[in-house]
Order: structure tokens, then sequence, then C-alpha cells
DNA sequence: GATGAATGAGGGTTCATTCAT
DNA sequence: CATGAATGAACCCTCATTCAT
């Protein structure tokens, strides 16, 4: 039994497919519900307008995001550990979330541009504000646990992050370039001998 | 007396203008031609449509970056001052460009997106690996003089480009945000820290 | 028990609601059906389409008025009195039928448009000769009976008849304005005093 | 050389052929083009929106009327000529605005939908006043000149409005039907014979 | 009978591009 | 060269109607 949810989930499947292969603004209404093998005016039924369905791809990447990062920091892992698996599952994002990586950047953008206009508050830096919060955690962890040295844990939380990005925002680029692969998990490597005692 | 480049640069930019305010989709060549100053029609006598100027601006975004990094890599500092100098440089570029950054993550997009579909080849993946190659050689040179500690060069390398980029991308929501600065500086010193003898 | 004309009237009735709120073209069965706090879908059952509920609508504002000019023309009372109670009905009936003044302009519109390009004969034309006729007769009997002056009937009844569209007419725009209420009892006076005897 | 007022022109123009024909909601943008002989893009040069025509139109009608029946009332000729031309006018501008009255019809009932709901002050409403107040005038004139038996001038003056806008209601509906010409002569004879000392 | 999810034709509006002046 | 009036393809969204349940 196909509940509102799937439904909706359904259109925004379709939604991030076209929105890759196309562009948030060219991608056509149309083509999603091809795609998503309905009418179109059925998903009319389930998204106001097309702003709306950017929404939800949003809150969907974000939301999906918080939980696995959650996930991942309350596990009992080592801190080292942890660290390791939010940047893998980071990287791998990219591949679990499809082509998604175009969309959230142009989002990403979009979204910027309205929070400098006034328009709206940013669920991206509040989702920001959260991850840095979290890895604050874990380095504090790691450093009472005796497995990380003494350091700057701003300085290195904010490197994280940044490289983590970095990461995904160039992996878009490269994407399918093996090569690249390999410098990450070097550049990875690099970082966790950084801050180990 | 006014040349031809001139005049595509006075377009050039007030489309950085526009699109920075607007989008790229939503920027319109009317306005491109209200902020220039000039007539719609004569737009078109620069540039033969609006993927044209997209074009454009990438180009002038790639040519700029190249040509600074170039200068800072063949100046005679020191390959540590060398270093920080690149990521300063990348760190005010958002200054720089005015509100570029914007413009630069929807052209990386969908630039990126037409890559993948085979349409064209990518500036930017040249980009980055002329960067690499230029950090590469300074961390040699830094290895070499005895400033920097024996490292996995391409992890480093590696990292220190997704660093920028990272920084960069976050700049774009943070923006104004002092605090973030702050954070920037300290993940910069824990980079230099972890790679200094 | 419900029968299926009352569904119909129930239905009728919601329509002129909404109709008369947003208009002829504007109002959405979808609307319909809320106000009649039925499915959408049950209307179609009542109804083969939009057009048919406008032609009911139709029908019954006719056929209403039909009806009680028949009732006021056939009674015991004087001829005077009659015509008095024919232009009284008349000015109530926007009372009498709620909003649906509104309605009867656009129907009228409507119709006559189909009308002038052939599709159809009108109904109110026809409904116009029947009230014409009727106001002819009731002229006549006060003449024989010494009540009415001499006179044009046909210029009267005409005269009449426009009476009391423009009053209809202009109580839409002046809808609530107690002076023009006074206005009109005064008009009427007026064409009373010029026939009587 | 034709002026932006001369563009405007035509468009209406062509606008008033076509709601004429296809009724307000009905009648297309793309065939207001087509009459017109122009693009579809270019009426949205000169008008913002089809509501933005709408109000041109019924702009026009009404500037027209008020500075007609302006005309009219300050001629030189006697009360009673004047009010005979009055109702003459209002008699023929079915013929001279073409098919206008449909739409006139529906802008009214459009218009009057809006104000009820507190939209915006009506302009029917005022033209009204104002037809009204000038009527009240020129009975008095007649008075004065002992043209016109002393009446109560409210009255006549309401029963004469009302007698013009149902007879323009009226000639909708028999519209080309020759023998309801003589019936609205007849009418205007008889209320003229009823304010005559 | 009753329902409302699904549909897609249709129309208002936008805007990149052209071209006559 | 420069212009901006004119254009029409393109697209979002609405809503009357259908039909499986």
């Amino acid at each position: 039994m196909k509940t509102v949810e799937d439904k909706k989930t359904q259109i925004i499947n379709a939604a991030v497919e076209v929105f890759a292969k196309q562009g948030l603004e060219k991608g056509k209404i149309a083509d999603i519900a091809k795609v998503a093998g309905i009418g179109k005016g059925t998903i009319y039924e389930y998204f106001k307008s097309k702003d709306e369905i950017f929404g939800a791809i949003e809150n969907m990447f974000i939301g999906d995001s918080v939980s696995q990062i959650d996930k991942l920091a309350n596990s009992k892992k080592t801190p080292r550990k942890k660290l390791e698996e939010i940047v893998n599952y980071s990287l791998n994002m990219h591949g679990l979330m499809g082509d998604a990586a175009y969309i959230i950047a142009e989002l990403w953008a979009q979204h910027s541009r309205e929070q400098l206009q006034g328009h709206k508050e940013s669920h991206f830096a509040n989702m920001y504000s959260y991850f840095y919060d979290t890895v604050i955690n874990i380095l504090d962890e790691g450093i009472k646990a005796n497995e990380f040295r003494k350091m700057d844990k701003n300085g290195i939380a904010t490197l994280l992050l940044a490289l983590i990005d970095g990461i995904i925002w160039q992996s878009v680029i490269f994407k399918g370039d093996m090569e690249f692969n390999l410098k990450i998990q070097a550049a990875i490597k690099s970082f966790m001998e950084g801050i180990k005692k």
C-alpha cells in the first residue's frame, strides 16, 4: 500500500535524477513526471510548486546527513574511528545520493543568495554548526582518551569540515577518476596522522 | 578610447553583479544591459549568447586564479610563506570577486554536469591539476629546504586544496560571521603546524 | 430520504454560493463539492459538466422568476397592486437569491454571446417576452378597470421592464447603500404616478 | 508614427473584439495578439497582465461615457433635448462600442464582486453617482425653464438611469430585433411625456 | 452510489534572441 | 555600432473530468 510519503519520495527521487542531469532551473516538471512515471498534474497533488520540491530535496539531504553523522558520532567506536567514518560517509555520500552533489551545490548557492538577501534563515548553516559541535565533541573525547594529542580544537574541527566539503566539491569534478580517490585516502591519512598522539 | 576588450569586460562585470544577485538562470540579459548602462542588443554584439557570457566569466575566474597562483608560486618567498599566501589569496578571493563565489558554484555544477554528459572537457579539472602540481612543487621545495618534514606529498597537497575549497564553500554560507573567520585562521595554522619540520 | 432532485438542489445551491463569490469561470468544481459537503466526483453523477450546472442555475432562476411573476399576475389584487408587487419581487430577488445577481449577469452575457453565435436559443429572451406579455395584460386590465389612464402600453411595459432590470443591475453596485434604496422607492412611486388615472 | 498610446489602443481594440466573442476568461491572450496582428509577447510590452487589459477596457468605457455625457449635458440644447440625447447616446453605445456591452456586463460583475470583498473601490459606482448628479441638474434646469413639471427629482433621476441600464441590458439579448427598437422608442417617449409640463 | 487520486490539455507569462532603424 | 521593440518557444501551474476502488 502506497502512502502519501511513499509517493512524495517517488517524486523526489525522480526530481533528483532530473535536476542532477539538467540543473535546478532547466529541469522541467514534465520530465520529473515522466521519470516518476506519473502525470504532470499529479506532482502538484504532492508539492505546491517547484520551489517546494527544491525544499524537500534540501531537507532530505540535510536530514539524511544529520541523522547519519549522529549515528556515527554516537556509536561505540573509538574517536579516531568515528572521525574516519564521518569522513568516509561524506565521501561516499556522493555515491549514496547518486548525482545529488550537483543539486546540493545549486541549492546551496540559491539558499545562500536568499539568505544574503534576508529571505530566510539558512538550514545549511544550522547543519554546519551542528556538525562542527559534533566534531569538537569527538576531538574532546579523543584527547581525554589519550588517543589524540592536545590541539587547537577549533582549528582542527574547521580544518576537518573544510576538508570534507572540499573533497565532495572536487569529487564532483573528478568523478570516476581512480587516481583522485587514492589522493583522497592519502589526504585523510595525513590528516589523521596530524592529530594522533 | 574603449577597445572591444574593455566593452566585454564592462559587460562581464555587469553580468557577474547580476548573476550573483539572481543566479545564473534567473539573471536576465535585460538586467545585465541595464547594469552595464547599455542596450540589450549591444550585448549580442560582443557575446553570441548567454552561454558565452557564462564561459567568459568562467575563463576570467580561472585565468585570474591561475595567474595569481602562478605569481605567488614563482615569487622569492619561502615555501611556507608561499603556501600561506596561496591559502590567503583563495580566502580573499571571495572578497576580491565580490559575490562571485555563488556564480562559481553554479558554473561548477553546470560544467560538471556537461562534462559528465560528455559535452566538453572541464576547465575546472584542468585548473585543479595545475594547482595540484604547483602545490606539490612547493612542498618538494620546502622539504628540500628542510622547512617541511618528510610527508606524503600527494595526501598533503590534496588536503590543502580541499581545505581551500571547503573554506570558500563555507564562507559562502557564513558570510560576514566574524567568528567563522577566526576559525579559519585557526584551521590554517593547524595545517601549517602539521607539516612544519 | 434524499431524492435525486434534492441532491441536485444541494449542488446547485453550493454552486450559486461559489460562483457568486468567485465568478462563473473562476469558481471551481472542487470548491462546489467542498461547500456541498460531498466529493468532487459525486457532482458528475448529477451533472454531466460545469456547463450543465450553469444551465441548471439559469433554469432555476428563470423558473423561479416566471412562476413568481405568474403567481403575482394571477392573484386577486388590483392591477396597480400587481405591478407594484412585481417590481418589489424583482427588487427583493437580489436579496432572495443572495448574491445570485452577479451570476445572472454573467450567465446573461455568456448566453447572449452564444446566442449571437447561433449556438442556442435564448431562454432569457423567452422569459422577457413572457414578462412583457404579462405586463401588457395587467396594464390592459388596469385601463379597463379605469385604474390606469389610457397610454401607449408597449412603451410603458418596456419602460417598466427596463426599470426593473436597471434597478437590479445598479443594486449590484450600490449593495448596502441605504440611500440608494430610498431612491428606488421614489423611482417606483414616480412611475406609478405616471400611469395612474 | 505610432505612439505607445496608439499601440495600446490597437491592443485594446483587439481585446474588446476577442472578449466580446469569447468572454473575459475564455478570451485568450494569443487570440488578442492574432487579431491585433502582433506577437503574443508584444502584448506584455504594453500591459503587465490580462487583468491590466481588463482595467484599460473599463477605463476606456467609463472615460468615454463620462466625457460623452458631459458634452451632452453642457450643450446649448433644451433640458428635454438633453435628456433625450443622453438616453439615445446610451442606446447607441451598444452600437458605438461594438460588442462591448457583453464585456461591460462581465467587468461590472467582476468589479462588484471585488468591491464586495473589499478589494477596491468601484469606478462604476463613481460613474453612476456622477451621472445621477448630472441628470438631477438637467431636471432642475428644466423645471426652472418651465419645461418640466414639478416632480420628485430623485425618483425621476433614478428612474431614468435605471431605464437606460435596463435598455442596454435588454438590448444585449434582443440584439438585432427591430421590434425591440420600436418598443424602446415608445418607452422613452412615455417617460418624457410623464415629466413634461 | 460515492469518492478523490490521477490526469493532461490549455493558457498566462517570461525572456533570450533578432533585426529594422 | 548601438538600440530596444517585437517575437514566440518554452514552461509552470490550474482545474475540469475520469475512473478504479
